[in-house]
DNA sequence: CGTCGCGTGGATAGCCACGCGACGGTGCGCTATT
């Protein structure tokens, strides 16, 4: 069964380099590497009016024309979109982006065509069209009129669509907010999963891959999942030292809850500027919404069970400086881009740290200086708990498995579809396809061009598969948990919380940053960084624990290290058990 | 995992304590109805 891919990639926070090899359809924006520099700096100049790059930027764009595989994280409005608009003016051939939400694809879309009919048209491909339109958009990109093609990955389950796209023979594929195959593909939208294959059906045109947060094991991930090839990571301005980081512990519930109303009306009140409440129920954003509107303040509540109308509303109040608070789930955020915005507050803590970093670096982003706050009650963790399970059952998985199996004596040769699977189960597409994807991860099905599924050659009986696929769910559901237990450790260190954010990406920070509450309190002092601590187990680190198999250490402090199994996550252990037990050896040595 | 809301049973005039079950987030695309 694999582990976590991230394990067996190993990728530097800087990113790795590799030697560019070139041919002719490698190189596609012609002429040698300084020539290819000099009509990029040129074209991001004329077409994107670019004074100059943010950093990474141009990194990431030489990779793309180059033709290597580009796995780009970059901050939030560090110009991420800019790279695939480059790369679509100087390739030769059009431009597939995999963006997440309809909203967001508009938007790419619009600010394309504000750029005017030089940098070529875009349009996007979704369910708010008509079907007239949708066939337009694939027309145009057949024809060579549409040079940016806008689509969620549900789009590309469809074996028509990839047949257009791969008739137009595009030149790069970009998979916007990458981070949603790691977060999303696995249950909620398990089409993430899937675009590994899409690519190669589409012969493998570059891929790029773009996030603003993404942990090693996420980027691993990501490449693994998008198929992509010895891939150039690049990973820049990843802190943002202008966001002070505080957390505010509490035991009872009312106390916290007057606390969260305390520090965003503070800060408004303070004359500090707007700011986003993060709730992790629906129910406690309108709560907390109508408490702050209580105390003076403009608020309002955003969450997906809202009308669009309202949702839209809200989302326009807010940019357009009608507001003082948006009280939010995690359906807030994505594509919405307020550089203004000063504080972040969380009423409960995230599911993960990647969830964290991205919710918290939505302040700030003008490079002023900003507050995020997390208001914290131990118990508040049970929820994130409680999404982070949720594995299909062994039963489930064996009907499913045992309809696939079937099919060819039921004289279905075609294989069986979702649409089938529901009808004899009774069972959302969602969860069905997600099923699918785990049943075929284990060997049991096969999934066709079509989406439907085959018994695989040498399947093992549905019961075998089913038990396979169960342990593959309960390895993921491991992993999900060992994040929320990250989370839970930023929230109770003593040490300095920004140390801590950026080493759980991989990123040492030598000093503790003096922007935190514990290092205010003078507490973060007492712990060095892990760069200089007297132990073998230093950050990136292969090692091999007794129990859990083998790791990578991601973060030392002074009596504890924390480590990344493929097995079963991250997990902390005490410097002291280890050296008392020998519970870790470093691999290799 | 933790909280909320409901029903029940008991205690008392003021509901309240307890137990149990339900519920909790994110979006695409599609279909059926206005």
């Amino acid at each position: 069964m694999p582990g976590p891919p991230g394990l067996r990639l190993p990728i530097s926070a800087a990113g790795q380099r590799h030697p560019v090899s070139r041919t002719p359809r490698e190189n596609p924006a012609g002429g040698s590497a300084s020539v290819r520099t000099r009509r990029l700096r040129e074209t991001a100049r004329d077409v994107l009016g670019f004074e100059e790059f943010r950093p990474g930027q141009e990194r990431a764009m030489q990779a793309v024309l180059a033709g290597r595989d580009t796995l780009a994280v970059l901050p939030s409005g560090a110009g991420k979109s800019a790279v695939y608009q480059v790369a679509g003016q100087l390739l030769d051939g059009p431009v597939v982006i995999v963006s997440p939400l309809i909203a967001l694809q508009r938007d790419q879309v619009e600010r394309l065509a504000e750029l005017g009919e030089e940098a070529g048209r875009a349009a996007q491909l979704n369910s708010s069209l008509s079907a007239g339109e949708q066939h337009a958009a694939l027309q145009g990109l057949g024809e060579g009129t549409v040079r940016y093609l806008f689509l969620a990955p549900e789009q590309l389950a469809k074996p028509e669509v990839v047949h257009a796209v791969r008739d137009a023979s595009p030149a790069l594929f970009v998979v916007d907010e990458a981070h949603c195959v790691s977060a999303w593909g696995h249950d909620f939208r398990p089409d993430y999963l899937r675009l590994g294959q899409v690519v190669e059906q589409l012969d493998h045109p570059t891929v790029l891959a773009l996030t603003a947060t993404a942990a090693p094991p996420v980027r691993a991930e990501i490449v693994e999942r998008l198929a992509m090839r010895d891939p150039e990571v690049v990973v820049a301005g990843f802190d943002r030292p202008e966001i002070r980081l505080e957390v505010d512990h509490h035991a009872d519930a009312h106390a916290k809850r007057t606390a969260v109303l305390d520090r965003a009306a503070g800060e408004v009140e303070a004359g500090r500027g707007p700011g986003i409440v993060y709730s992790a129920t629906r129910k406690g954003t309108t709560d907390l919404a109508e408490a702050l509107v209580e105390r003076g303040l403009r608020a309002r509540p955003y969450h997906a069970g809202l009308k669009k109308s309202e949702r839209e509303d809200t989302q326009r109040a807010w940019m357009e400086d009608e507001l003082d608070v948006v009280v939010a789930t995690t359906a807030f955020g994505m594509g919405i881009d307020k550089p203004g915005t000063r504080f972040v507050v969380h009423a409960e803590p995230a599911d993960s740290i990647d969830s964290y970093y991205q919710e918290i670096g939505r302040a700030g982003r003008d490079g002023q200086a900003a507050l995020a706050v997390l208001v914290y009650r131990q118990e508040d963790l049970g929820l994130r708990r409680f999404f982070a399970a949720g594995a299909p059952g062994e039963e489930e998985l064996q009907q499913v498995a045992g309809l696939v199996a079937a099919a060819p004596a039921a004289g279905l040769e075609d294989g069986v579809d979702v649409r089938q699977l529901r009808e004899e189960t009774g069972r959302g597409a969602t969860p069905l396809a997600r099923d699918l994807n785990l049943l075929e991860q284990v060997s049991a099905v096969v999934l066709d061009e079509e989406g439907a599924a085959h018994p695989a050659d040498g399947a093992p009986s549905p019961g075998q598969a089913a038990a396979a696929a169960r342990e593959l769910a309960e390895h993921h559901e491991r992993v999900d948990q060992s994040r929320v237990e990250m989370m839970r450790g930023y929230a109770e260190t003593t040490g300095c919380r920004r140390q801590y954010l950026l080493g759980y990406f991989g990123e040492q920070l030598e000093e503790p940053c003096g922007n935190c509450d514990t290092c205010s309190a003078g507490t973060s002092h007492e712990q060095p960084s892990g760069a200089d601590a007297d132990t073998p187990f230093a950050p990136e680190t292969p090692v091999e624990h007794t129990e859990w198999g083998p790791g990578v250490v991601m973060r030392v402090e002074d009596d504890r290290v924390v480590v990344l199994f493929e097995e079963v996550g991250y997990k902390t252990l005490a410097l002291r058990a280890v050296e008392a037990h020998d519970l870790l050896r470093v691999r290799g040595a």
